[in-house]
DNA sequence: CGAATATAATTGATATATCAATTATAAAAA
DNA sequence: TTTTTATAATTGATATATCAATTATATTCG
């Protein structure tokens, strides 16, 4: 089933991709929680598996500024999903935590968000995704330089 | 140079591609014209192929959603890319039409995004490229079932 | 130490994304 | 033809993206 690729780059397609995965993804989790976004949720796993990280590495992990990552906290904390307080060891730095609303999220969106990956992935070989990771990184590496 | 990936899944690093792939092409054509985005140039191209698209048309050619196609033409006709007058034989519809100013930044920008894509896939062979077509390919339709 | 520099986060302005509701027109059905 | 339904685009509300400027705090260097 061929795609309409009005650029005929494969670089099209990868955008494509990854929109199509986030509105699918979006659209399962807002079936369990209606009032979290994708990356709102990526942000609470991360900080879960690490409590340390500061705003500015959040951001550069989940590929975002300095200015969205304030204002998506700034909703997460009115949403009760975080707390944020002052870090005393450096005052320009905050220590966010999860409250207990927000682990529960994590419980409950954690299976959907795996099965939204494998989904995507499914039919694909192991090989295939390393293939495809080791391009993409190629490609990365590319637009760094 | 092994990248860090929070999620462990390639879905990362096509989101990370993409990002980092329009970083730099918006930077490259942010030298050349200032007052022009990435995807506001590539609806330029497309309706320079065809300039019978509708805006529903053009939405999806670029994967944005209606609203922000309006939003996004008015600002381009208020700063005389465009032209926008109503379909006569469709009332629903508009006639987009690129000015003078469009089709000369046209034809400024078109090497710098060709390059920009070449910079990009620079060192992957056909092979490579189509593979990673085909596989993207795939996760799209399975997002889509 | 004190001045200069660097860093983390915020703020303001503007553009874009998203969803739902609305308007205008066209097409289909009764 | 009138009513119903479908389609194209807009609008409003809110969230996010981006850039530049700013604030507060830390660090470095003379």
């Amino acid at each position: 089933m061929k795609q309409k690729n009005p650029t005929g780059t494969v670089l099209y397609t990868i955008e494509q991709t990854i929109k199509e995965y986030r509105k699918i993804s979006q659209k399962n989790i807002g079936k369990i929680v209606s009032d979290i976004t994708v990356d709102q949720c990526l942000l609470l796993i991360i900080l879960d598996k690490n409590s340390n990280y500061s705003q500015k590495e959040i951001a550069e992990l989940i590929f975002k500024d300095n200015a969205s990552i304030t204002r998506i906290i700034e909703l997460m904390v009115k949403k009760n999903y975080l707390t944020r307080k002052i870090n005393e060891l450096d005052r320009r730095k905050f220590n966010l935590e999860i409250t207990e609303k927000g682990k529960k999220t994590i419980e409950l969106l954690s299976p959907i968000i795996n099965k939204n990956r494998q989904n995507a992935l499914d039919g694909l070989s192991q090989d295939e995704m390393e293939f495809l990771d080791k391009i993409l990184t190629k490609i990365i590496l590319n637009c760094k330089k």
